[in-house]
DNA sequence: GATGAATGAGTGTTCATTCAT
DNA sequence: TATGAATGAACACTCATTCAT
């Protein structure tokens, strides 16, 4: 029946503005941005609505920060990858263009999509709220979409990939990842990454058809 | 300076409550949900704001009665589909595999996905803003992931395909024709259905590893 | 200690309109333009909040729109006035300027500044509010002042009145006029034009200083 | 990009009051009490804005102080003035008539009315923010009326000046002045206080009527 | 069947002000 | 003395929704 009294507390500012970015990313993954409201946030952090305007000019700039600092660790993390390199004359066998791909995938995926609030935000709730926000993902998809395109064309050139266009098939692989994260995501279990990677290493690689 | 002059028009209550659906179709699908006003409905539909209350509960029963509407046509263009039957011992080239599977695949794109505006909101504008209309666009899902399954799960039976797990494969598939479709519309590009399915067939079935 | 329940009432738009601008007068005069909420506003006019809205942008707007229907009402009075015609090689006698001077203000007192609130409002709570507000205001000052230089130079052309800065002089007593309403008005009295213009009218022409 | 740097910086108390004071006038009067913020003031003082709280209890108190200062400043220069006395019997010429009303008013103008920032807070900003400030500027309003009826009455009584109601005449007059005034700071030209004192001299003596 | 007018409930946002250092 | 950080209290404003015609 007694209002909950919160004391105040004291914090440096950039650790307050990480505080606060955390609570929003988690707080609209759950609930979704429109349905978050600025009280949700701060509730979450412990603080008063007023403080939170220190840091943030409104809600719409809190989005834009929280998925700009989301945007920044993709593509670090995809980036980050050594390039595809294929010696001259290489041949693998389909065992290993199928383990080797596997292992690629899932340095990727853990890496960007380590964390389900981070899935959720960057695959739906903040998709479609803000021009700049959509822009901001954008920029993650092409980024994403750039390194896998580069990786196909190194492995077509190479001889080692049927000719398929590239910027397709990165298109096509990326959607397939993702609905299977938010399957995960959706259905509340944790991601088993070598599990998704290892499925699809070896449809990306072999297809479904079975010969002989 | 003046305001438009809108003379009040009559209309029989169905085809009303279909005009209604459509421009709000229209409407979600361009702005989203949350960024798109009854208003916004109403003006494009010609008739005044209270006018709409008349045909639906609310916002969210406009949005659900759309939803309903669309996974209605697309269960029904999914399940009429012939189920796949492979005779016994048939042994299809692989060359038969990728032309047959061109041709479901295409069949089906067409008849759930034969508009932008439906895509949009299937995909995009519809996800996370109610329960209700989450539970009709799993469903939508679900019935598609069906089907999907079940092609997979024949085939396999046959031992025409490869044995991964076809729960995992209809969603990887799934969610790679999604994303191809939707970089279509953010395009606003019209749509290649049968460039889309035939370069999804050649890889689902023989993968992207060339072997020699 | 019951809510007092408000029934809804209906009026047509340009009703509406008027009382609300009424009581925004009323309000904005009394307790100043920051002071007053909306709340105050929708209150006097027993309507809610949301139905001002209906018909003002917001609240700037509404001072603007009430500056502005001020500003037409005096402009119109102002401007109204039969413009000074003086006969050739006319000498009035000291008594006919005097009297003649004290009907020309009189008249305009009385219709641009009829009542307390909108000398409240045109004199102190629209001061400094905004700059379209300012404006507005400053276009009354403008009308006003050139009337009254228009009558100024007339007669000092005709040669009935002293040559003294024609600008200078109507801005000196434009000044008198406010101060001596607003000493009326602070005190809550009735306002005596009457007597104002009298004795106006009198240390215009004659000045102070007493000949014998 | 980045903050201005501001380095910390120390003063007896009575320097920072002053200086507070000083800054928080030139920003009341440049935007207006309501349109100022602390932060505006502060910013101006270069210092944090709970310095400022050190020194004044509230935002309301620092205008009254200021207020105040001003109100000071301008009682004493108004009552420092010779009191008029006009030697049994004198009868002054037209002339110097005109002229000794014209050393009066330039005088006191100058001293209560020098700075334009001064004029703004008295005659604009400051009226109508607050009952405690309202009563300051009314007190010095009474002052300066108290001292200018004072001079009317003894010319009056000396037989030097028309009868006309000196409570009356002393509105009016500072009315003028105070216009007069405010236009040449609103079109922020250097106050030309030999004008306004000779042009308002000659008509508050002699009047507009031209007597040949 | 249609709608102009009215509104409650809620949210984002601001700003003067306080606390702890 | 000075201030960065935190906040309550207030307020403007929006929008889905309802009422009376």
């Amino acid at each position: 029946m007694s209002v909950p009294v919160r004391r105040r507390t004291y914090k440096p500012a950039d650790e307050r503005k990480a505080q606060i970015l955390d609570c929003a990313l988690r707080a609209f993954a759950e609930g979704g941005y429109h349905a978050t409201s600025i009280a949700d946030v701060c509730a979450r952090a412990g603080i008063g609505r007023a403080t939170l305007y220190q840091y943030f000019e409104d809600k719409r700039a809190l989005l834009v920060a929280l998925t700009e600092s989301i945007a920044e660790r993709i593509v670090a993390a995809v980036r980050n990858r050594e390039p595809l390199e294929i010696p001259q004359g290489f041949r693998p066998s389909r065992e290993q263009a199928v383990s080797f791909t596997r292992e690629r995938i899932v340095t990727v995926l853990r890496a960007a999509f380590g964390d389900p609030s981070t899935i959720r935000l960057v695959l739906r709730a903040g998709r479609g709220t803000d021009g700049m926000v959509d822009t901001i993902l954008r920029r993650i998809d092409d980024v994403v979409l750039e390194v896998m395109e580069a990786d196909l064309r190194a492995a077509q050139e190479a001889g080692v990939l049927r000719p398929i266009d590239a910027r397709f098939v990165a298109r096509f692989l990326l959607g397939g990842y993702e609905k299977v994260l938010l399957m995960y995501v959706d259905e509340d279990r944790p991601i088993d990454f070598d599990r998704i990677a290892g499925d699809a290493a070896l449809l990306e690689m072999c297809g479904l058809f079975k010969q002989e």
